[in-house]
DNA sequence: CTCGGAATTGGGCGACCGACCAAGACAATC
DNA sequence: GATTGTCTTGGTCGGTCGCCCAATTCCGAG
């Protein structure tokens, strides 16, 4: 028993390895050797337990992206526009813009331009995010949910992206702006 | 004379060969030879004319930029939130997403996160992108112009992410939910 | 203890990489 | 026509790439 699941310890220690380096190399600079070396593993394993390099820097990014969207739209649940804009810019403000999971996640969706596969495996963990942000929004009486929620998540995805550039672009910049995108008619009973 | 002018014509013809290459295959999936190639040149040429090849492909890529930052901004002075949207969504809707500009936006985006040079060339880019959108919002009476102006730029880049994955993401699904965020109090004359 | 098969190693294959350079091409100047 | 200096060519260098595979290790079943 040992051998197989120290097979699959080592199938998921090159995952996380490839999760690294797409984050500090670029998605088209991540070789099998590197990957192999950061997991510390021979060379060669990374084609016994996955059939490309593509496949296994997809299925890195696909379940990192995953987690990464459940973890954002975890609390949102009953809670005020307010509230929850606050609970997903906190949650948005764990990444810097320049940190391995917003690089990873930029380098995705630009791979995915590129790539069939990825990019219809990246389309469904939108759809997911979407998808939370409209019952979120629409149970919050927020007017026209599904196109709101989309712009909303362009606009994290977005956000992200620019906090690369500029570290200032923070929670506390983003909030006061965006509350305006999710107010109803403002009876929150919220002052200001 | 016709020996420097065409040096410099084939400099021109580089530089374009790489905006396109940068699109097309990433920033870090571009050679010489490549280059050289779509340019119809010798593989010498490129270091001939530029310092290494990063150099070349920065050189390309902020140019571009700089140019679709001045388009996207370029009619905006006297309008109304509600007209000035409008236009910069009219602009936007010029690029699907998965198309050479939009692609590399993002690629200029990621590649500065691992080059210096090229982190302070773009930021400048967005400051004027900032500055101008802030000088708008300021004329136009939105509240908290500053701030944003820097969540629209934002948002505009992450729209432009997410259309290379859902189409369906155009001008008029965003505007209506985008014209929440520049709204001042509703004395724009405009219904709803 | 002895197999059988999965897991792992390390090296080899052809191809491509960025950078560099000696040599040729060619227009302008004398 | 000879000379000068810029532009251009095509090839070479050491290195890395994805992928593949023969050989080896190792554990559990018999």
């Amino acid at each position: 028993m040992t051998a197989a699941t120290q097979g699959e310890q080592v199938r998921k220690r090159l995952l996380q390895a490839a999760t690294e380096l797409i984050s500090e190399r670029g998605w088209s600079a991540v070789s099998t050797r590197t990957l192999a070396q950061r997991a510390g593993v021979g060379p060669g394993l990374v084609h016994y337990h996955f059939a490309s390099l593509q496949a296994l820097l997809t299925e890195a990014a696909i379940q990192t992206l995953h987690t990464i969207a459940e973890e954002a739209t975890a609390q949102l649940d009953q809670t005020t526009p307010r509230e929850g804009l606050a609970l997903i810019l906190a949650d948005l403000d764990r990444y810097p813009g320049d940190d391995p999971a917003s690089c990873l996640v930029t380098e995705t969706y630009l791979a995915a331009t590129r790539d069939q596969d990825l990019r219809r495996a990246i389309t469904q963990v939108l759809d997911l995010l979407r998808q939370r942000l409209t019952t979120w929004l629409t149970a919050a009486a927020v007017p026209d949910p599904r196109a709101t929620a989309a712009v909303l998540a362009a606009t994290l995805d977005g956000v992200m992206l620019h906090r690369a550039l500029d570290p200032d672009l923070t929670g506390p910049t983003v909030e006061p702006v965006l509350r305006r995108l999710l107010t109803p008619d403002d009876h929150t009973g919220a002052p200001r």
